[in-house]
DNA sequence: TTTCATCGCCGTCTCATCAA
DNA sequence: TTGATGAGACGGCGATGAAA
């Protein structure tokens, strides 16, 4: 094996894509850490996919199958990049498998005085199993307006779905998706609405990421910054670090990895930022 | 034809185990 | 106690087939 590292160039990339940020990943944070515009854009993305949605909404007539997708597409992908950017940068599956309802919720919704969500995380369903590291996580309603996207996700996107509404959802016999539309279709005799934040377009399971990879991948690359679900985490991750080394605990924690692996995925940063703030020092010390 | 779910492959990351 | 290693889980993404 060791013989076969010395010889393979594909096992030379693949021990050198073990140690650091891949190639991919990094040429779509640089520009987040370079640019200024590009950062804003970045960090307030769900305006941009709410504002896509609600201007397909913005008509009194029936959606088309094809309004409906792209509705649902945007809208969802608000929601997630609220939570991700406004809450924590959760992993896409655990971000997926959010539930507000039934005995296993996970996510609490706005009530009486509260105005935030809270996001509970169970330690077993982390990929990081120490229960320390688990904290709950509060979205709440700022000028970043997550809060308020969530709600609107909610209230505005989710009762697209067929089993987003409990006022209608069908149970059988599930009405054709031109029918489903601001719940023009109600059976108060049916009820079974998801337990799921996130639906798939087609069951009352969660969203599977495959389609939600499909569906970031095109309303991002429609807003003019194309990225993948993961990119959220790369991309907080740097520009935290870029504007100080002395974020590494706050990014590990904020990730819920450790230092070490955010020090190794991040040391192209680090390499940068260790020359700069090495030249400010000198700075400092030349002009008092 | 379009949309979505499922499957599978490869890379990444965490964690448990073991040797030094 | 620390570092190396391998197993297993998860992320990223494409291929494929079923359903509308």
């Amino acid at each position: 094996m060791v013989k076969a590292k010395k010889t393979s160039e594909f096992l030379k990339e693949g021990e050198l894509a073990d140690d650091e940020m891949s190639p991919k990943n990094i040429a779509f944070c640089r520009p987040l850490v370079d640019d200024m515009r590009k950062r804003r854009q970045f960090l307030t993305q769900h305006f941009e996919y709410r504002r896509q949605a609600e201007d397909i909404l913005a008509t009194d007539k029936m959606l088309s199958a094809s309004q409906l997708r792209q509705a649902r597409m945007f809208g969802t992908c608000a929601g997630f990049a609220a939570i991700e950017l406004c809450g924590s940068p959760l992993r896409v599956t655990n971000a997926l498998q959010l539930r507000h309802r039934g005995p296993t919720s996970n996510l609490v919704l706005p009530r009486g005085k509260a105005s935030h969500f809270l996001v509970k995380l169970d330690a077993k369903e982390m990929k990081v199993k120490d229960r320390k590291k688990v904290p709950q996580i509060k979205i709440r309603k700022n000028a970043l307006e997550g809060a308020q996207t969530l709600e609107w996700y909610r209230k505005t996107i989710r009762p697209l779905f067929p089993y987003g509404n409990e006022e209608w959802c069908p149970v059988e016999n599930p009405q054709p998706l031109a029918n489903v539309r601001f719940g023009r279709v109600q059976d108060r005799s049916r009820s079974a609405e998801s337990i799921y934040f996130f639906i798939a377009p087609q069951s009352g399971a969660h969203l599977s990421k495959s389609l939600f990879y499909e569906w970031i991948s095109e309303a991002s690359a429609a807003i003019g910054m194309p990225m993948t679900a993961h990119n959220f985490r790369h991309g907080l991750a740097s520009i935290l670090l870029k504007r100080s080394l002395a974020n590494l605990e706050k990014v590990a924690k904020f990730l819920g990895n450790t230092p070490a692996v955010v020090q190794r995925n991040y040391a192209w940063i680090n390499v940068e930022a260790v020359i700069e703030e090495t030249q400010d020092e000198i700075m400092d010390e030349a002009l008092g």
